[in-house]
DNA sequence: ATAAACAAGTTTATTTTATAAACCAAATTT
DNA sequence: AAATTTGGTTTATAAAATAAACTTGTTTAT
């Protein structure tokens, strides 16, 4: 009937974080900001919980002296992703 | 780029509650937590709120002795779930 | 007839989430 | 050198989801 929501990624931030990044190679801490709309807080512990779960790899380095935080999608992640988008279909259909 | 996802439609018991009913008549509450796998605690909660945004209609009647808790969905409750079904498309295209 | 179990819910309490506000360190601008 | 901006993190608050406990009445078994 109805598939289980996987709950890392029923959320309006963590999953326009993660539909932003199964389509890009990579994308930083910025540019996931601008595209979110989301505040620096929020999108900082949203991005960990994603770290942390496995579903994406973040790296931080230096762009010159600024710090630079860069999001890619895992394996894991797509996977996941795909289930979730897998599922939520099953609710939408009248 | 991605739109607002109506916070009381993205909660997967709500969701579920809202698909069964877009494709009846009506559904009674044992019904529901039989398609839903809720329990009757949390089923009755969001029964509730859903009813409150005006999102579905319920009444409560007699089945011989025993009580019978009725919803329909409204138009109301229609146009959001439309909606709501755009707005999670956006979140969804890879 | 009475106690035990069941039905259909509701209410209250607890846990989990989401979000915002406050903060920090370093860099840049005025 | 003071003020502002950048790129975040941490902590606090508000809102949600969920479960546990309770209620009211009914049916079944003793």
């Amino acid at each position: 009937m109805f598939k289980e929501l996987d709950p890392l990624l029923h959320s309006q931030l963590r999953l326009a974080i993660m539909s932003l990044l199964i389509g890009v190679e990579e994308a930083d801490f910025v540019f996931l900001k601008e595209k979110t709309g989301a505040t620096s807080g929020n999108l900082s512990v949203q991005i960990d919980k994603l770290n942390e779960a496995g579903y994406i790899k973040v790296d931080k380095t230096f762009q010159g002296k600024m710090p630079r935080t860069v999001c890619r999608i895992t394996h894991k992640g797509i996977r996941a992703f795909e289930e979730y988008v897998k599922a939520i279909k099953s609710y939408l259909k009248k």
